[in-house]
DNA sequence: TGTTAATGATAGTATTACTATTATATTTGC
DNA sequence: GCAAATATAATAGTAATACTATCATTAACA
């Protein structure tokens, strides 16, 4: 059976939660707790006595919940590389990987069953509710340089060269990609909490159409 | 001498600190010190120390942190609405609109003088690090309903009317205005904190450019 | 078997986010 | 000009949070 490692930068824990079983009790319950209760009321106390260990071991594995959260996060970003990288395989025009990419972005996400300590779905609904609060600190250019938000600027690397790809003139490509990337997360939030603020019906289906003839059309260099 | 006043909902107040002496103390203030230490980093004993008075003070007119910050990010958009409909007055053609809204909302503004107590300034960099903070807890429902995020629905809402001239067939407005608006925010974050996601240089013209001509290439309806 | 590493158990501290109470000053109605 | 109401100050207190520290136990490993 094939065994898939999603590596995340050593400055993102304090002691590798994938080296051991209590560590990926700490990443499992992180998930489950965090998607229920939301960050803000998260504490490792609630952590630890969930998976039945102390605060004290869970803070052997990070610093903080901060720090839990740009692991998970950047975890998140780590495992979209690896689903984009194989899907492009098969797939060979720009524009079929553009689209492909904004409905990876969308659609719920299955359970990958060779990592059964984290449930893939359930990270991604952490992200649409709590991407922006791991860089939205004051601590940000400090915790860029330690790599924090590594996984980010990677998927925005890849789609800029795609795109670049149809345009080589498009002026934007990054900024591009870094709005496209948060839009196809706030528009699912938006659509479940602030409709007014969306087109979108529930479901993930107007939201791709939304991003992906945004993208299309503002790359192309007719008119 | 043309008094203006910008109304924010009652459910963002304890108690309307416009209308004291206090209140508009704790108003400057809490612009000031959340711009320089964050969020975060913001108690309501360092505002009461600041001004002199006491957390309890403080407290009669906002229930806690989170409801300030929501008071002030309404207050600038209620500030901005105003802002939007005084430039439509001469401006004619849809088009010219959508590009001057853009502007307002990248370009750094200025301090009115009619209103001593809120610098614009700072506050418009408040919202650009702090807005999401916002909406993304758990109670955005709950909030949501107080009224909490009405000043955002409204700038979205006119923005849709505008371009909904220019294409009266355009199926995504809303979900358009909303990610034009908080791309405005975080691109201007991200120049200056985490530059590998923008392609803009210091300053605002790039990102100007860059949402102006997304903007209407979207809603254009050619090809 | 002795050493190291991982975890558990427990305790303690500073700060935060409030709530409550009482005193004092100021404004307002009459 | 005085009583009543209101706003603010001063102070105290509490529960929870976000850690840090210490020491004992267990497991692993060489």
């Amino acid at each position: 059976m094939n065994v898939l490692n999603i590596t995340v930068s050593h400055k993102l824990y304090q002691k590798n939660p994938e080296e051991t079983d209590l560590g990926k009790r700490i990443l499992s319950k992180s998930i489950e707790l965090m998607e229920q209760m939301g960050y803000e009321q998260l504490t490792f106390k609630k952590i630890a006595t969930a998976i039945e260990s102390t605060e004290a071991s869970v803070y052997r594995y990070f610093q903080n919940k901060h720090q839990l959260l740009a692991y998970l996060i950047n975890w998140y970003w780590g495992w979209l590389e690896v689903k984009l990288a194989q899907e492009f395989i098969i797939l060979n025009s720009p524009e079929n990987k553009l689209k492909r990419a904004v409905q990876l972005l969308v659609a719920p996400m299955d359970q990958d069953a060779r990592i059964p300590h984290i449930n893939e779905g359930t990270l991604q609904r952490i992200v649409v509710a709590e991407y922006p609060k791991i860089y939205l600190t004051k601590e940000v250019d400090a915790e860029n340089k330690e790599g924090y938000f590594h996984g980010y600027n990677r998927i925005c690397d890849i789609l800029t060269m795609v795109a670049l790809q149809i345009n080589p003139e498009y002026k934007f490509p990054h900024s591009l990609f870094s709005t496209i990337i948060s839009a196809a997360q706030s528009q699912q939030f938006f659509v479940e909490h602030l409709p007014r603020l969306s087109d979108a019906k529930a479901g993930c289906e107007d939201i791709i159409d939304f991003l992906t003839e945004l993208t299309l059309k503002t790359i192309s260099n007719d008119e």
